[in-house]
DNA sequence: TTCCCCCGTCGAAGCGCTTCGACGTCACGC
DNA sequence: GCGTGACGTCGAAGCGCTTCGACGGGGGAA
């Protein structure tokens, strides 16, 4: 193995100035910078990571805890996992993979061994266990999701709020005076996060904002009860043209039922969800729709993170704003 | 920071001492043994990852490297990714996620810096150009898959051989006496990796065993492709009562050709497939199938590391065995 | 009893790097 | 001409751990 040592004695200095060639933490003459380079070059020299971070106290290692639990959409962590990965190259890190299965333990075990010099949580939750730990630990985070009190925490993710203005101000240009929104399932709204909270604020601010009348059901996970909600709407808003969906479960069979009552997507009902591409556009009639920016959401995740090991104060919440893709199933209402 | 001379002082022993307790590479007394355990607890002490790196040369890390190329399944990657997570830490490694996308630089950086102690690669082509790499550097690696030439590397994978076999077996004991091997796109048996031959070799090794009528169609990846497979299948084998599918993409669509010319499944047509569970589960008709076991793959495949690491031999090649799901597209032949 | 060896422990020497203080040199201002 | 910095470089002191050789003491064999 090449050391520091081997490549100073080739370039005809000493171990501490091909250090500071390489890390540029004082001023070296270019003549001396260059011919440190080609000696490490010529011998092909990488510096021992274990050394390094002994010596600096910094691994360049960030710590990445993805979700197990089900329910929760495998590519969309995927696409989350790589994109960090590829934002830390970018910033000269390494990305070290934790489960979830793991944890409070493997977040100290990580953390207290120096083997990372940050993390990022996925998945939070509003009460999540690991809130107190993070605060309690030496190093810097950044959590996807907002916890119920995240003071002195970072977090971010997509601006449900947003989305669900988004999705009613789409659908009122269109030219739709009667819309719904159909929700999670009554037991997300207590537990899990804020989001599905805040896309009911947003729904119905935006629908006052453009006087719509409206209404707002929440919906089990299952097709039948997609079935009952869709009764239930028609009954309650014949009028009814537009409808939000936030629910990616019952998506499907609610254009299902709708249909089978009659209704054509998008010819008398436009439908907009808040659900992963994927499934947007692998329905029968792709529905218009506003992700959650996964690759976004890593990459500043990372970035906020590397502000943070810098020493400088980040935002404790950054909200991204939505981007909605229309597809075929929302269309202009049919003014009669 | 608490570290190994404030726990020997504490428990009144030499640190050199502290780190056989740790590391059991030499006797220590049970006596001594619990003092030290006592102290550390009392203290909470972590060794410092990075100064254990360097003094023992060893990181405890193992880099995985997942591929980002379309048309790979995400769900089985994230599924073989936890599960090396998880097997890994049973052996107190962490694990160090690499995207494709750096290529052999990456693998050449983290095996060089000592930042790994071996390595994992996913998506392994018949041609890989990491080969040479991975043969070069002084860590060791497993392969999930066979490229052509794999001598003095590690690889796992599944039987495709025995998994073509599994399928013809099973339709053989239901009576079935004319079948079909519906394979991959014709490129695919010319690049990529040597599975589809091996599944064409046990599909036809197992036919001939049993005595069975037998073709073998590949097939374009397209609903169209499918049709006229089916097409064809029907004019050249009218008896034809059972089929083999080891091509994702044309699954669906092949089993919609097969019920509009008029065969139900599997009242008149028992298919089995080689394909990802979750694609076998979410069909309107279950299809029985065997999947590529991700979670037993990445749990074995680590294993084969530690051995490894340990010195010991291990057999280049590991083939695991196929295991069949029953589901609903396979029945007995409706003998006459 | 003597010799030998094994057990349990210690001290010291690194592992390869970063960083701090120091020092010589040169340019500049007065 | 001399003080004053800034610049460029060096040497040495660790960072916290593992590991090697050594050593005292006790038990078994001869």
């Amino acid at each position: 193995m090449v050391k520091i040592t081997d490549v100073a004695r080739h370039a005809g200095v000493s171990p501490s100035t091909v250090s500071y060639a390489l890390s540029g933490k004082r001023p070296i003459s270019e003549e001396t910078r260059q011919r440190v380079e080609a000696s490490i070059r010529e011998l092909g020299y990488r510096p021992h990571a274990g050394a390094r971070a002994l010596a600096s106290s910094r691994s360049n290692v960030l710590a990445l805890v993805v979700p197990l639990r089900t329910g929760i959409h495998v590519p969309v962590v995927m696409q989350f996992a790589v994109s960090v990965v590829t934002t830390a190259r970018r910033h000269d890190h390494d990305v070290l993979l934790l489960t979830q299965e793991e944890g409070e333990e493997g977040l100290r075990r990580v953390a207290d061994t120096a083997l990372v010099d940050a993390l990022i949580l996925m998945d939070v939750q509003l009460d999540d266990p690991r809130l107190p730990l993070l605060r309690s630990l030496d190093r810097p985070s950044v959590m996807i999701g907002f916890p119920a009190e995240a003071d002195g925490l970072t977090c971010i993710d997509l601006d449900f709020k947003a989305a669900g203005e988004l999705c009613v101000e789409h659908l009122a240009q269109l030219g739709h005076r009667v819309v719904a929104l159909v929700g999670s399932p009554p037991e997300v709204y207590v537990r899990q996060t804020a989001f599905a909270q805040r896309v009911v604020q947003g729904f119905t601010a935006a629908t006052d904002r453009n006087g719509l009348a409206s209404t707002v059901h929440p919906c089990e996970a299952a097709p039948a009860a997609a079935r009952r909600v869709a009764e239930q709407l028609l009954r309650e808003q014949p009028a009814l043209t537009g409808v939000v969906v936030h629910n990616e479960a019952v998506l499907e069979p609610l254009i299902d039922a709708f249909e089978q009552l009659g209704l054509r997507v998008p010819g008398d009902l436009s439908v907009t969800a808040i659900c992963p591409d994927e499934l947007a556009e692998s329905l029968r009639v792709p529905v218009t729709s506003i992700a959650l920016p996964s690759a976004e959401v890593g990459e500043r995740a990372v970035e906020l993170l590397m502000r943070k090991l810098a020493g400088d104060d980040v935002p404790e919440a950054t909200l991204l704003p939505p981007r909605l893709t229309r597809r075929a199933s929302t269309a202009p209402r049919d003014t009669p």
